[in-house]
DNA sequence: TGTACATCAGTGAACGCGCGTTCACTGATGTAC
DNA sequence: TGTACATCAGTGAACGCGCGTTCACTGATGTAC
């Protein structure tokens, strides 16, 4: 139809974000480019001017996303802190909220999107790799910052232990928050309960200050299927 | 072709397991009937002889990967210990290791199953929630056997975190293995540590003993793509 | 125990459908003169 | 600055293909008598 190089750039912009968000929700393979296009508010044809094929766009979408989860961490450890507040913990405070956990479309891309690298191409593969390996970085300063006495090869353990049981929770939790909230509720309790009081002990009682985790009793069945 | 009652409920078994492999592998979108259906050793066209649809097989290949998981895990927790071991270590020195790593086809259900649950149908779920909570029901024998002064909801607590941190490490270090092969064993390595070594003070020394984690190296920028 | 027949797990072709991709075409943008 | 033309992001129909599912058919199994 006609459209200035702005417009197109815009526009191609746009269709990332929306595959972005419904590669999320539906996975890779659970969405076409026809949905995705109108989801963009285009027309199927239109994609190839954008990108080479769907694999393409899927290693751009791990990308961006990569990148703008790195940025958005920085962002939020850069924040100011409430009193009572370690960084770590507000970050915890966060990752396993029920917000984070119900928002699949936006939210970690890492936890988003793991599931989907596996099966792709190299490409999106070393983006995802080298997004992660930024993010335990960045995880890894606040650890340091808040544990100066730990080596820096504990520091990173520490860090990477951190990330993977954030990760796994939200993960755990998301797969059982429609059958079963109660136990989908418990996860992201007990996740925040161990990375906050539990094991640093070190980390000492300023994040006490954030509360205690919500009291969850595990039931040692399913909710009724009705 | 004329098959016994026998023979068919063994064909049945046949087809559950192949499907199991390929979903494991592939992602249930990923995969198509017909393959399934060869994988097993049939042709396309039988399937509807022992399922309903796909979406069936799917269920029930989640009830049976959840119910098989558990019956694993009680029988490796059953199992003698060697000397130095406690169940929980042992524990995690399998689901940590490199060959739980690159075996998805075989493995944990709940890493392999989880990214696809969350898109199934509510009876998947059900499934798939309540083997979970079995799982953290027998951890939760494991962490009361081995910190007895625990309260309930602590070792509830304790154990739901356990598990998250080895699932959120072994999911990463899967997302990982290919593009970034040191960054997958320094994954594995940090979860054995954190897990075994780590937190838990009132563990003591024996799990000491496992040895120290791989040494690795982050590096902080990616392998080349060549 | 033998015979006649119903059952049903298997085959393989076919169904409609949506997939990823290609294509001819449109027309405003952007460029050359 | 104005005109002529190339570019290329957009449209929408079409491509072949594999998907999940259905179907008519086969023939050994299992049952009724």
């Amino acid at each position: 139809m006609g459209v200035s190089k702005q417009q197109a750039a815009e526009n191609r912009r746009t269709i990332l974000e929306a595959s972005e968000k419904l590669f999320r929700e539906h996975g890779i393979d659970g969405i076409g480019l026809s949905a995705l296009m109108k989801a963009a508010g285009f027309t199927q044809g239109g994609f190839y001017n954008h990108f080479a094929s769907k694999e393409a766009l899927a290693a751009e979408v791990v990308a961006t996303a990569m990148a703008r989860a790195n940025a958005d961490l920085k962002a939020a450890v850069a924040a100011p802190l409430a009193a009572g507040q370690t960084r770590l913990g507000r970050q915890v405070d966060y990752y396993l909220s029920n917000t984070h956990c119900s928002d699949v479309g936006q939210g970690c891309a890492v936890a988003a999107l793991s599931a989907e690298v596996r099966r792709l191409g190299g490409e999106a593969q070393m983006h995802f790799a080298a997004g992660l390996r930024e993010m335990i970085g960045t995880l890894v300063g606040l650890v340091a910052e808040q544990q100066p006495d730990l080596g820096a090869e504990a520091a990173r353990e520490h860090a990477i232990a951190f990330y993977c049981e954030m990760v796994g929770a939200l993960f755990l939790a998301r797969a059982v928050a429609e059958a079963d909230p109660n136990l989908a509720e418990m996860i992201l309790a007990s996740g925040r309960h161990a990375l906050i009081h539990g094991k640093k002990e070190g980390q000492g009682s300023a994040l006490d200050k954030l509360g205690p985790s919500r009291d969850c009793v595990l039931r040692t069945t399913a909710p009724d299927p009705g």
